[in-house]
DNA sequence: TACTTCCTTTGATATAGGTCAAAAAACGGG
DNA sequence: CCCGTTTTTTGACCTATATCAAAGGAAGTA
């Protein structure tokens, strides 16, 4: 879904509103690979990905890289963390296929706030959608056996399931490649 | 903290906004135990809590009473989920200690939304709090030991430890009363 | 103070999922 | 299309935590 189309389907924001909205974003053309975002800096950018898939990772204190979260086509991408709250951040943001985003700096994001009430309403409905996919990947997580996990990651993220390495899809789900995959070896 | 120097913690309210926003909470005084939302039931409520101690928590497929979060003095209390979406709660709301609680329906507050452009902006930025404390257990729960588990709850809610019985606190772990008491008795 | 109910601890045993290691399969650049 | 690299699978074994059961303590009420 593009920007604008995004855009609209929250708030109905005037066309001229609009334009200026969209402007404040930077169109990138970026390959497969590319770290958006380093681990140990202040994450000031949130990206629209209107193409493509990314995640965010962590090396743990074993050194072990984990997943935190994968943001696909039509979802804003961030280090929320760090963006929200100008800390360094704790995440890599890493693109897993060449992607198309959006990009929009944190004070230019908050200039719209301050411009536009529309966009700031849009911002508090962003951030509860943010909320809700975060609380239901709690929920999974702390009270569903890995099993359960999986079939709910492959409800919620059909396609992605054969975009990205068993590894990182494993880390996500809080459990071990080798675990992951005697999982789907008995389906 | 009252609810109106939380408010002017956020936003530099006006003092005559200030009055209205405040005026649209109505005081609740309630006994411990009382359940302020019913899981199964929309819940149109948002309560601060002045005083007091809550939980929410659901029984799982096997009957078993799981505590999903506690609030305490000095936060808001909802449903979220249910609040921000209109759906049916998945969780009861109970208050562990006798309370003092503000409450505003959900329509008033759209109203001060639409009203007052420095609420909408509080709006967000209470949601971006909630999602930090969300990610905060998330990575908890999600790459932690019991035991480190137990070390970051006990952190973040020190009194908290001591307030309510052990098998909430273990449920809101998710691990078992047995193991959360084993854990502590090695310390 | 005793009774009832609720809460916490302790013990014995079971199991889901982790770790380590190596083979097999798939992928990607030249 | 081939070779090195990455990813996935499989096997053997181990450990953290669950489960089941029962005893001990604490707390509220009459």
């Amino acid at each position: 879904m593009k920007l604008k189309d995004y855009l609209l389907s929250v708030e109905d924001f005037p066309e001229e509103e609009l334009d200026q909205i969209l402007s404040s974003f930077k169109q990138q053309v970026l390959k497969k690979n590319t770290i958006v975002a380093k681990a140990g800096l202040v994450c000031n950018t949130l990206y629209y990905m209107e193409k493509g898939l990314a995640r965010s990772y962590y090396n743990n204190a074993e050194g072990k890289d984990i997943t935190a979260w994968f943001f696909n086509e039509g979802n804003f991408m961030t280090s929320m963390e760090s963006f929200f709250h100008k800390k360094n951040s704790a995440y890599h943001l890493e693109l897993l296929e060449d992607s198309l985003l959006y990009a929009i700096s944190k004070d230019d994001l908050d200039q719209l706030f301050l411009n536009f009430p529309l966009m700031e309403r849009f911002g508090r409905k962003l951030v509860i959608k943010l909320l809700g996919d975060m609380m239901g990947k709690l929920n999974a997580i702390q009270f569903q056996t890995a099993k359960e996990r999986y079939l709910f990651m492959i409800n919620e993220y059909p396609d992605l399931y054969y975009r990205v390495p068993l590894g990182h899809i494993a880390s996500y789900l809080g459990i071990t490649q080798e675990t992951l995959s005697r999982i789907r070896a008995k389906n």
